[in-house]
DNA sequence: CCATCTATTGACAAATTGCAGTTAGACAGG
DNA sequence: CCTGTCTAACTGCAATTTGTCAATAGATGG
């Protein structure tokens, strides 16, 4: 009946999830890159990416993807094949998804030096801290 | 009047404050845990970090100072001392935030790592799509 | 006495997120 | 035929988080 793919009444580490969405739509992006597809796929490709599957609700990911369209970054249709199951929507990246890819990653490349500065500066701290 | 600490008028590369503030509170542990400090100081020291003064309202950082202190990792009190100008709430971190400064960081490092196999998997395909 | 700098706090609208539910085709087993 | 399960996509809403602006107030310099 639920409809979505997670475990129920776990409540994942409370917030690290935060974390990880800012590098949802990035990574959805980048998929989409590689080659077309649809949510539900790109929903179970996730782990490839260090996503955790029972801790992403689907909706995210549809909802998510929804925007990106609406953003302009990727268009989508419906599958023409009959692959068997439901009706597909398959996405497809478009020229400004590429651009807006590499400024994403642009700036989580800024995010990654800044929490390499902060974690050595706390190493550096420790050391002191356990010198004296 | 403002009282605050920001240029007006100017939106701050848009999306990438949301980012940013994944790493505030971390950083302002970090700096708790360097020595005692009040809130405007703390904003001023947070270039040191990689955080642009401009682009983060001063009642932001009190915000995030008063939830932490909500959650038991710093502790506050007036200063005594009569530094000159209007009074100072300083923060001292407690135990609890020592422990959990750790937890955030190894969050943040996870994070990192996902950013850096984002990144390599990207120039891969950039690298794909050059030689064809 | 007026502007400016330091310092902190409050209030509110807007955005984001988590969670639960709904629809629906296909297929397997009893 | 009925039931359950898997695939697939979407909707709605309450709760939380965030962005922004405003208010307060001591001190200082002209």
């Amino acid at each position: 009946m639920p409809g979505r793919r997670r475990r129920e009444g776990i409540p994942c580490r409370p917030r690290w999830k935060r974390g990880l969405r800012l590098v949802l739509r990035p990574s959805l992006l980048l998929m989409l890159a590689e080659h077309d597809s649809h949510g539900y796929e790109l929903m179970e490709q996730l782990t490839t990416l260090g996503f955790d599957n029972e801790c992403l609700d689907s909706s995210v990911i549809y909802r998510d993807l929804r925007d990106m369209e609406e953003m302009g970054f990727i268009r989508s249709f419906w599958d023409e094949e009959d692959s068997k199951g439901p009706k597909r929507r398959v996405y497809q990246i478009k020229e400004q998804g590429w651009e807006r890819l590499e400024d994403w990653l642009e700036g989580l490349d800024q995010l990654r030096e800044q929490i390499t500065d902060l974690s050595a500066r706390y190493q550096k701290l420790k050391g002191v801290k356990g010198k004296s």
